[in-house]
DNA sequence: GAATTTCCGACCCATTTGTTCTACACAATT
DNA sequence: AATTGTGTAGAACAAATGGGTCGGAAATTC
């Protein structure tokens, strides 16, 4: 009963892997139970189906990447520098999560509404979450933007239009000196100058 | 007619792509016409069936490494640096190779007889290339080995022996530093002593 | 030792997939 | 113009594969 709860997850990690090795499709449950040493009826006591383990290593990523997206905000002190790690790891993060999907969506297909979901959802708390950075940045002085929601919606905007390459290109592009620019020109039209 | 030939070759390259990503059972004659943007039936007229491809894209993969490994000696040309190159580059391609058939073949296989067939017939050619480069450094005096046969025999067991690892163990293994090793206890125990 | 939880082999049946067959389009040749 | 040869693809099909169900064994808990 505690130890349920646990499974699933074992279940997700390793559904995750071979989600991301072969796509969803060409994934069997065959190959799933076998990985984890039990019989394929099995993972049927755990999950209802092949698309409930997908949503459920989705959900699981989506947490995976909100975690690692407050720590990455809690490692620094000064809101610039909170801003510029956040938007750091969110950009290495929507790197691997495009290569994830890539490999695990068939070229077609009908799930992006499910990640869309997800997304939508998603949008909202990192709204707050910039929002929130950038209201405390102008009320410690060090940034000076007129209203924090607005500020931070145009930001947030911008990140979605990095994502796009991402997505939906093949061309590797250099992160790093995207990342620099797009950071440089958020700064210099937020920071205070002197 | 001409083209014929050439068509098989664009197939056997796509093949290859996909098989290496998705391994032999799970690629599909529908995925490899799809992407020649070709009908599934069409490849017929060029290959039997779908071990006939495989077949052929191993083959293909053989020669390549046979071509790979003879310019690797004509680079250079003192026979230590001969020697040298060729042994650094069979061991890349095989940690390539061994990468392609992890990937290719389920993990069980019977496939493995058809590989040890190539394998065997390239054992030869191998073990001819190695005595001539022994036999020619041995005349030229840069080394000293008795029989150039058994010399050549014992340089290409140590060869094999580096492959064990490659094959059988996950683990990400120091190639360069390994290569190193050994090309130093060859020569120490084959270049004649000042 | 009964109850409950966890697991699995055997089965079902819809879909997929390798392969065959026939027919069609288009050139080249007669 | 008729024939032959080359390349193509759609339809059809038998075999397999794969997701999911079910009844009941094992194992664990009570």
């Amino acid at each position: 009963m505690v130890d349920k709860e646990e499974y699933r997850t074992r279940i997700i990690l390793t559904a995750s892997k071979i989600f991301s090795h072969y796509g969803f499709r060409k994934t069997t449950m065959e190959e799933i139970s076998r990985a984890l040493k039990k019989g394929k009826s099995s993972i049927y006591y755990y999950f209802g189906s092949k698309e409930e383990i997908f949503e459920a290593v989705v959900l699981y990523e989506a947490n995976q990447l909100r975690m690692r997206l407050t720590t990455a905000i809690k490692e620094v002190e000064s809101p610039p520098e909170k801003l510029r790690n956040y938007i750091y790891v969110r950009m290495k993060e929507f790197a691997k999560l495009s290569n994830y999907y890539n490999a695990v969506f068939d070229k077609n297909l009908d799930h992006y509404d499910f990640v869309e979901k997800i997304r939508s959802r998603y949008d909202r708390e990192e709204l707050a979450i910039l929002r929130l950075l950038v209201y405390v940045g102008t009320s410690r002085g060090v940034f000076a933007a007129k209203d924090s929601e607005y500020t931070a919606m145009a930001i947030q905007t911008m990140l979605k239009g990095m994502e796009v390459p991402l997505f939906w290109r093949k061309r590797e592009i250099d992160i790093n000196s995207r990342l620099e620019a797009i950071l440089n020109l958020i700064f210099n039209g937020i920071i205070r100058k002197p």
